[in-house]
DNA sequence: CAGTATCCATACCGATACTG
DNA sequence: CAGTATCGGTATGGATACTG
């Protein structure tokens, strides 16, 4: 439909939070409240409801250790692998564009 | 904030509709009207307003040539083009994902 | 041709409280 | 530690009618 792909991408990437998150998740994997400390800004909530779409999309898997306290940590999939070079990508051109922004004053 | 700038591109990008619309506006210019039968499940309304987003955030600028009737034409600005790889590479990834998706019917 | 204006539904998201 | 449940506000998006 509309004659392209790259909704997909963003079906899966976009929104508010799961670009953050698969941005964390880069570097190995995370447990639950790692990822909060990692980003202040998200409640409870949305990272648990975030997390659930990003599994059910088959991008991350979450692993439950059978402990007490309970031990839970969330890595990439070897399909979520896939996405990892965009989401490099898109950082890569963050950190270039407020670079940019802040040092030309460009708007 | 966050601890990430993958956030920034995601603003920009995403959404129902920017990432169509960059995607369509990558092998050149493109009228308003021109546009909506690319996508033709946008409403005029959504397709202006994220037309209008996409201006104030400097991806792309709208071309008004003063004729009878009205001619517009949207383009990428030279800051807009430094998304364009980056949509590309969405469209690729999407394109393998459909077709992994089909084909090995992974899910 | 290229839009605005209005109305309305729902999706998204945050705050807060509670739980195995 | 890693969540659920509930409530409510705001943002997003669609349908339809109208316009310079």
């Amino acid at each position: 439909m509309n004659g392209c792909f790259v909704e997909l991408a963003i079906d899966i990437v976009g929104g508010k939070w799961k670009g953050i998150i698969l941005y964390h998740l880069l570097d190995g994997p995370k447990r639950f409240n790692q990822l909060r400390r990692l980003i202040p800004t998200v409640t409870q909530r949305m990272l648990t409801l975030q997390l659930r779409e990003l599994e059910e999309d088959g991008v991350i898997s979450r692993i439950q250790y059978p402990e007490i306290p309970p031990h839970v940590e969330y890595q990439y999939t070897e399909f979520g692998k896939t996405l990892q070079p965009i989401i490099q990508h898109m950082q890569e051109w963050g950190k270039l564009y407020t670079e940019e922004y802040f040092a030309d004053n460009q708007s």
